[in-house]
DNA sequence: AGCCGTCAATACCTTACAGTATGGAATAAA
DNA sequence: TTTATTCCATACTGTAAGGTATTGACGGCT
């Protein structure tokens, strides 16, 4: 009954974290109110106060949703890509592809002085650095850390380009070039 | 008259654009509230009222002093530099060695949904993306327009990684080879 | 049937803040 | 000295929001 119990709770608390990461990706974290959040739930406070001691534990759940979310993404798709430069294309793509994504992403990251957030959010990202360190490695590159370090910041980069200056970067048929140089760019021949 | 009249106006309005432009690059525009300025500044909203119609008012205000500091600096800096390539170097250097100017940066573009921000942030990073297409034209790369977007936006990634992932970024020595991988990967040979 | 645990609604308290209205001090002009 | 302008303080309203306390509906268990 103990299982029974807690699996209620976790469902329910999952269903809060779910929809709170779904209004950071739109609003960001700052914005992020629980009446606001149990309206569109269609429910009252008195239903998130059961299941949260507070907004911060809110905030907390959700972002561990996301960072379980994302290494099971890690785990299944791009780990499975034959070489470590595919991987690492892999890893660009996503991040000119998948606009939701890169919003929850980008809000995350700018509520990273939020101590609930910060601490979790940096060692997530010192997982996908070490990730692409690995790949690198394999690859035979000489600084494979630094490099890491700079594909990485170009991730984050073109996630924030696309999203603040998206008339500044071509449309279409343009556009798969550029993403062809990005990757030259981390890539080394 | 009129030209005191508007200078003093303009003067104490700069005052509290500059303040404002400071508690944004430490809390974010989020948590830039008028009371917690006026206090930080030693008066009172009665203040603030007087110089600002409102809230939005001053967050344009801020922004445009950005804008204009950034332009200036541009032009004062960057600029002066005898060769693209140096320019180039010099910008990824200040994206290092500038926390200050990173964290604002870092701040309004968080906030480039709000309405009072985006359009003209938008406008600065266009220009700053033309800037850097120049010198690599200059330099003779085959796609300039392409690879200036790909250094703004390593340029922009490395503040980010610089801010949120900090412990993961080597320190003194190594340092100055992590940057040096950078500026190689964003500068063709 | 009666009890208890689960979950949600309601009402309420408090705080933070944007914005307004008004008064008041200082200064300059008449 | 009177008057107007400039700048700021004080007091107020309204609102959004976090958090608490209480009540109630529903279902399973004894």
């Amino acid at each position: 009954m103990n299982k029974k119990l807690n699996k209620i709770v976790s469902l329910s608390g999952e269903k809060w974290a779910a929809a709170a990461l779904e209004a950071i990706a739109i609003r960001g974290v700052a914005e992020l109110s629980i009446e606001s959040l149990a309206r569109e739930l269609g429910v009252t406070k008195g239903s998130f106060y059961w299941h949260f001691a507070s907004r911060s534990a809110l905030i907390k759940a959700a972002l561990h949703l996301w960072a379980q979310r994302e290494t099971d993404d890690v785990l299944a798709r791009i780990d499975r890509e034959p070489s470590p430069r595919a991987r690492i294309e892999k890893i660009v793509e996503e991040a000119v592809g998948n606009k939701r994504k890169a919003a929850l992403y980008l809000a995350l990251a700018a509520a990273s002085s939020d101590p609930n957030i910060g601490p979790t959010f940096q060692r997530v990202l010192e997982r996908r650095i070490a990730y692409l360190a690995t790949c690198f490695e394999a690859m035979g590159v000489s600084t494979p850390r630094h490099r890491a370090l700079v594909a990485f910041s170009e991730y984050v980069g073109i996630m924030h380009t696309l999203r603040d200056a998206p008339d500044s970067v071509p449309k279409k048929p343009e556009f798969e070039k550029f993403v062809q140089v990005a990757i030259e760019t981390v890539i080394p021949r």
